[in-house]
RNA sequence: GGCGGCAUAGCCAAACGGUAAGGCUAGGGUCUGCAAAACCCUCAUCCUCGGUUCGACUCCGAGUGCCGCCUCCA
C-alpha cells in the first residue's frame, strides 16, 4: 500500500511516488519573523513535522527544508514603529522561532534557509525571469507578468479573469496587469536593501521560496506544504515564477493544512485573536498541544477551546498512566504461572492489529485522527491486560507487554510525543517501602499519610488486587490558568 | 460576485459502497481498608429531499446551514 496524499494541485488523492526512489524532498513554508508564532502557525509546523516523521517511518530518506522569511514589509514596519533596525528585529524573532519550535518538539529541519542569506540566488532568479520575458522592470521594481504564464491559477484553481473582477487591491496603474506581483522592490530611504541590477532593493515575498526551495531540493521536488491561506497568492505565485522558467511545477504534490480556529473563528494575526505558542507551552504540556493539533485530520478545521484541550489532556493522562504502569509491572519478577498464555496470544494479535491500522490510517492522506484512535486502542488493550485480577506476569506475558510498550512508544513518536517518565528518587522509594509495610500491618492511617506524601512528591499510588503497589509519576498537567 | 471546503451521538472526531473506530462527558454495576485507579455494561443510523445501486454516512442532483480563500496571514 503506497502512501496517498490529497494533492491541492490535482484535487485528488495520489500515490506518493518520489522522483528519486527512496527519497522524499519536502519544503514547508516557515515563518516571517516579525513576532512570536501562534498556535495556528504551530498547527502547520506540527502537521509538516508529522509528515516527515511519517515519511521516515515509511522508509524514505527525507530532506526537509523550512525557510525563514527574515526580510519583509511586516518586519520593516514593526522595526520602524519600535525605532529598531529591521535586521535586529528579524534576528530576535528568528531565535525565538528556533527556541519555540524546539520547545514544541519538532525535529529540526535539515535546512533552514533565510532569505537574507540567499540574495544572489534570488537576484539570479529575477534576472532569469526578465530574460525569459516573464518579468519586467518598472523603475527600481521588478514585476512578474502573470499573463506571460498561461497556467497562472493552476495551484489555487482560480480563473485569472474572475480574479481581476474581484480584485480588491489598489491597482498600481503602471503594472501591465493588476495581478502582476513584485519580484523585487526598490528600497525606500532607510530601508534595508541589497545591491541588484535594478538598484538597491529587496525581494518580494514569493521569490525567496522559489529560489531557496529549488536551490536545495531541485527544480521539481516531491512535496510542498503550508497553511491553506497560502494557496493564493503565495503558492500560486511561487509556482508561476518557477514553472514559467523550468516548465515543471515547483513541486509534484502540494499539501495544505486547514486553519486553527478559536471559538469558531480563524486564529490570525490580523484578527488579533491569537495565542502565542510561547505562552501556551507555559501552561500546558507540549505533548497535549501536539496531540490536540493532530486530533483532527490535517485538512479539517480545528477549534482551539478549553473543552477540546481538556479532553485531550485527559486522554494524554491515560496514556501516560499506562506507560507508568508498564514500567512498574515490567520491573516485577516473572511468575511461573502460564495459565494466561492463551490470553497473551489474543493480546498480541490485538496489538499488532492496532499497529497495522495505525499505519494504514497514516498512509491514507496522513489521517492522524484515525491513527490516534488506534493509539488509544492499543493503550486500552494494555490496560486491560494489566488489570487482569490476580494476573501472574509470566515471562511470556512480560515479553508481550514489553513489545506492546515498544509499539505504543513508536506510535507516540510519530506524533512527536516522547513521554519521559521521571525516575523515582531514593526518597520516593523509601516512602513506597514504608507504605507497603504499613499496609501489611493494616496501619491504614499511616498508609494514607504515606500516600499523600508520595503524591506531594509527584507520584500516584495504585494498589493492585494482587497486593502489589504501583508508584507512577503523575502526568504533566495544564496549570490552573485556563487556555 | 467567483472559487473551494465542511455538515456523523452532549462535546471532539474517524470511516473513502456492504449494514457507524477512538477520546471526553454522563448513567448503571463490580472491585477496594478508605480514597484513587481499574474493570464491565449503557448512550447515534450519519442536515433535508430526491436519484444511482442488490446494498450508501460513503456516489450523483437539489436545498439548507456553517467556514475558508479571492488583501498580509500557517
Amino acid at each position: 500500500m503506497p502512501l496517498m496524499f490529497l494533492n491541492t494541485l490535482s484535487r485528488r488523492k495520489e500515490a506518493f511516488v518520489p522522483q528519486v526512489p527512496g527519497e522524499a524532498r519536502v519544503y514547508a513554508c516557515g515563518p516571517t519573523v516579525y513576532d512570536y508564532f501562534h498556535v495556528g502557525n504551530a498547527r502547520a509546523f506540527v502537521v509538516f513535522d508529522t509528515l516527515r516523521r511519517v515519511l521516515s517511518r515509511r522508509g524514505f530518506k527525507v530532506t526537509f527544508v523550512q525557510n525563514i522569511t527574515d526580510i519583509d514589509d511586516k518586519i520593516i514596519n514593526r522595526a520602524n514603529k519600535e525605532g529598531r533596525k529591521a535586521s535586529d528585529l528579524a534576528e530576535e524573532f528568528t531565535q525565538a522561532f528556533r527556541d519555540d519550535i524546539a520547545a514544541l518538539g519538532n525535529l529540526p529541519a535539515d535546512i533552514t534557509p533565510r532569505a537574507t542569506e540567499h540574495m544572489p540566488e534570488i537576484i539570479a532568479w529575477v534576472k532569469k525571469l526578465i530574460e525569459t520575458k516573464h518579468a519586467y522592470v518598472l523603475g527600481g521594481d521588478v514585476y512578474f507578468a502573470v499573463r506571460s504564464f498561461a497556467a497562472y491559477g493552476k495551484v489555487s484553481g482560480k480563473d485569472i479573469e474572475e480574479l481581476e473582477e474581484g480584485a480588491r487591491v489598489e491597482v498600481d496603474r503602471r503594472k501591465k496587469d493588476p495581478l502582476d506581483f513584485a519580484l523585487w522592490k526598490a528600497a525606500k530611504p532607510g530601508e534595508p536593501s541589497w545591491e541588484s541590477p535594478w538598484g538597491l532593493g529587496r525581494p518580494g515575498w514569493h521569490i525567496e521560496c522559489s529560489a531557496m526551495s529549488m536551490k536545495y531540493l531541485g527544480d521539481c521536488f516531491d512535496i510542498h506544504g503550508g497553511g491553506e491561506d497560502l494557496i493564493f497568492p503565495h503558492h500560486e505565485n511561487e509556482n508561476a515564477q518557477s514553472e514559467a522558467v523550468t516548465g515543471k511545477p515547483l513541486a509534484r504534490i502540494w499539501l495544505h493544512n486547514g486553519h486553527l480556529n478559536i471559538n469558531g473563528e480563524k486564529m490570525s494575526k490580523s484578527l488579533g485573536n491569537f495565542r502565542i505558542v510561547r505562552d501556551i507551552l507555559g501552561i500546558m504540556p507540549r505533548e497535549v498541544l501536539r496531540l490536540f493539533l493532530l486530533s483532527a485530520h490535517y485538512r479539517s478545521p480545528l477549534d482551539f477551546n478549553p473543552e477540546n484541550i481538556e479532553a485531550m489532556q485527559k486522554g494524554f493522562e491515560e496514556i501516560w498512566r499506562t506507560l507508568g504502569r508498564l514500567r512498574e509491572v515490567l520491573a516485577f519478577s516473572p511468575e511461573a504461572d502460564t495459565s494466561f498464555d492463551p490470553l497473551v496470544d489474543a493480546f498480541q494479535q490485538g496489538c499488532l492489529q492496532s499497529l497495522t491500522r495505525f499505519d494504514l490510517n497514516l498512509d491514507e492522506d496522513m489521517n492522524t485522527a484515525g491513527a490516534l484512535g488506534e493509539l488509544y486502542s492499543l493503550a486500552n488493550q494494555i490496560k486491560k491486560l494489566l488489570a487482569q485480577k490476580g494476573f501472574k506476569f509470566s515471562e511470556r506475558c512480560r515479553e508481550a507487554l514489553s513489545r506492546a510498550q515498544g509499539q505504543l512508544l513508536e506510535m507516540l513518536e510519530v506524533f512527536g510525543v516522547a513521554v519521559e517518565l521521571p525516575q523515582k528518587t531514593q526518597a520516593v522509594l523509601d516512602l513506597a517501602k514504608k507504605r507497603q509495610a504499613a499496609r501489611q500491618q493494616k496501619d491504614w492511617p499511616a498508609a494514607d499519610q504515606l500516600r499523600l506524601a508520595l503524591e506531594a512528591a509527584g507520584f500516584w499510588v495504585e494498589d493492585m488486587a494482587s497486593g502489589a503497589m504501583l508508584v507512577i509519576p503523575a502526568a504533566l498537567r495544564i496549570t490552573k490558568e485556563t487556555v
